[in-house]
RNA sequence: AAAGUAAAUUGAGUAGUCGCUGAUGAUACUCGAAAGGGUACAUGAGAGGAAAGUCCGGGCUCCAUAGAGCAAAGAUACUUGAUAACGUCAAGCGAGGGUGACCUCAGGGAAAGUGCAACAGAAAAUAACAACCAUAAAUAUUAUGGUUCAGGUGAAAAGGUGAGGUAAAAGCUCACCAGCAUUGCAGUGAUGCAGUGGCUGUGUAAACCCUAUCUGGAGCAACACCUUAAAUGAAAAUAAAAGUGCUCGUCUUUUAUUUAAUAGAUUUUAUGAGUGGCUUGAAAUAUAUAGCAAUAUAUAUUCUAGAUAAAUGACUAUUCGCGACAGAACCCGGCUUAUAGAUUUACUUUAACU
């Protein structure tokens, strides 16, 4: 992820979730919020409720590996806060779905390089 | 062969493409006065048997010292050994279970004291309802004395079974068994075996309690360093107060008073970011020696994750038995709980054959 910063301060955390746009999608959620840099900024979230240690850790990895391959198609300068769907069970998350998900999502708030 | 018992190992493999986190570098480019940093590239490494629960025991850090005594609270509880230590482990003892291999155990003290023992029953620990026997009265019974065998109740009924004995009976006497005390022998010891004695004293300590041993508290979000901001203003003596439940001893801090000194440092708190702590250790592997074993000692070799919104993945192909429980977070030794399947070793019982 050459052109990407993963969020890592818990201030910019609760600024996504309180100031950024929500956009719905059936396995995950995304708040997007423009920043002032030339890079994008990712970052993860998911509750301790949703699962055990095993399962988050495989959920982030989907969703790491599917922006990674994404990247090339999004336009600079936003922040992502990515969020897993509560009614989805994390055992049946595929990488495809996440993919093709994203995209879909991504594409709603016209951020995607056609 | 079937059924089982115990112990140990393993916890999908291979190839390709893209990617993640540390480490190393006489490499290349780049920032910088330098120290050093960044990017690329190359090399090699990268989750577990439970990483989990956070239930015990240690290391390490801070709480002034981690010192002594007392109190309180808590933990442990057959013996000997192992260990840094333990509530862990090993080998034994005792009790119980299993045809057996083997398994299970809140396994100190009830003769220090207090409490409790529902219902039932005459009576639940100063026992006497009904019954049996003797004597007297007088006669469908009553009184006094002896006895506690047999009866029913109950988780438990005042040692058990049998014989003698008696008016009727009873450890009243005897034999065997059980329990208690004591002596001898064997064993380091728990304990075992044998003898002797008197003839008994219920259960409950997963009720209080007693005895012995052990335990100061909080935790890596500990703690140390750096930057920024704000506040304060140094030393000595005396007194008072404070510093972990209490007391004592030493030490420290704060406040008040007095005295001395006169300028470049000191201290505390809060906020924010980062670095260290952080992985060479009661380490792992192999061999030898000692020991039944847990384990110890010696020698040789090896370095084997170190993240911090948190690194092991995705896709493609392929093989099989079609993949369970599950993700390091300061580090070790254990315990407990979860776990698809596969493999190995030793042993037991039953059946068949030789």
């Amino acid at each position: 992820m050459k052109n990407t910063i993963i969020i890592k301060k818990n201030y910019e955390f609760k600024n996504l979730f309180s100031k950024g746009k929500f956009y719905y999608g059936e396995y995950i959620h995304i708040y997007i919020k423009e920043n002032t840099s030339n890079y994008n900024k990712i970052g993860i979230a998911i509750s301790g409720k949703q699962g055990k240690a095993v399962d988050r850790n495989r959920a982030k990895r989907l969703i790491r590996e599917a922006y990674k391959n994404l990247e090339e198609h999004i336009k600079k300068g936003n922040s992502f806060l990515i969020i897993i769907n509560k009614d989805v069970k994390i055992e049946e998350l595929t990488y495809n779905n996440v993919e093709k998900n994203m995209r879909k999502t991504i594409d709603k708030a016209n951020l995607l390089i056609k």
